[in-house]
DNA sequence: TTGGTGATGTTT
DNA sequence: AACATCACCAAA
């Protein structure tokens, strides 16, 4: 049985924290039931990037990312989906890692049960709002210490090799593209399809909608 | 297997 | 208006 990261381990630098995870164990007791992930996919967010949630400062829901390191920040997104991380950095340092994908090790009857429409394992828990959806994870999970707290917490899990990780830019952004801050582990089947974002297309023109009213930046 | 698109609502 | 996404469908 692994036990739980230290304090210290969360104060450091996101980036160092994002590769650290992968390999870990993400535990989740709910309803007396235990479900267990091991991390597969990790994406730092830090000082000075502009796709950082902090980069424009505190707000009411960003203010846990300036608190203290190991705490949980969950977020909501798209109108439908949340998305967990874990507060890096010293306080006052707005930082944080989002978890993307996990293994199932414990528990996947209860995540299929949280996610009936879907065929496959490896569907599960291969992204961000996937594994907030089967671990149940909403906003009440939200500055959750994991250092103490019973129900969410983290444990070292198995250490990966430096040969076991790769490293690309993060998904799903627009910004900050050219940062290579996505760690994973090399051929898990539980690792997020979603491509790299320094290839993802710029949001189409719809130009068959308001093609007349054209767009003036400064006009 | 890949790519395109609608759903959905909070935040700035 | 943008957004740290997902599920579904069509085409190949």
């Amino acid at each position: 049985m692994s036990r739980r990261f230290s304090r210290n381990f969360y104060r450091q630098d996101s980036r160092a924290v994002a590769r650290a995870l992968l390999g870990a164990h993400l535990h989740r007791r709910i309803n007396g039931k235990t479900l267990v992930g091991k991390i597969v996919e990790t994406e730092a967010y830090g000082v000075g990037d502009p796709a950082c949630h902090a980069f424009r400062g505190a707000t009411p829901r960003t203010k846990v990312l300036f608190e203290e390191a190991g705490y949980s920040y969950v977020y909501f997104t798209y109108g439908m989906y949340w998305c967990f991380n874990v507060v890096a950095n010293d306080v006052g340092v707005g930082e944080a890692v989002l978890v993307r994908a996990v293994e199932p090790l414990e528990g996947i009857d209860i995540m299929r049960a949280n996610r009936p429409t879907v065929k496959l394992d490896r569907d599960l828990t291969n992204g961000p709002g996937k594994l907030c959806m089967a671990f149940a994870l909403d906003k009440k999970d939200n500055g959750l210490d994991l250092i103490e707290d019973p129900d969410l917490f983290i444990t070292k899990g198995e250490k990966m090799k430096d040969s076991d990780i790769s490293v690309s830019s993060r998904i799903g952004l627009t910004v900050a593209t050219e940062y290579d801050w996505r760690y994973f582990v090399n051929g898990n089947p539980f690792v997020s399809p979603g491509k790299p974002s320094d290839v993802v297309q710029k949001a189409k023109a719809n130009p068959g909608r308001d093609a007349s009213k054209t767009r003036k930046k400064s006009g």
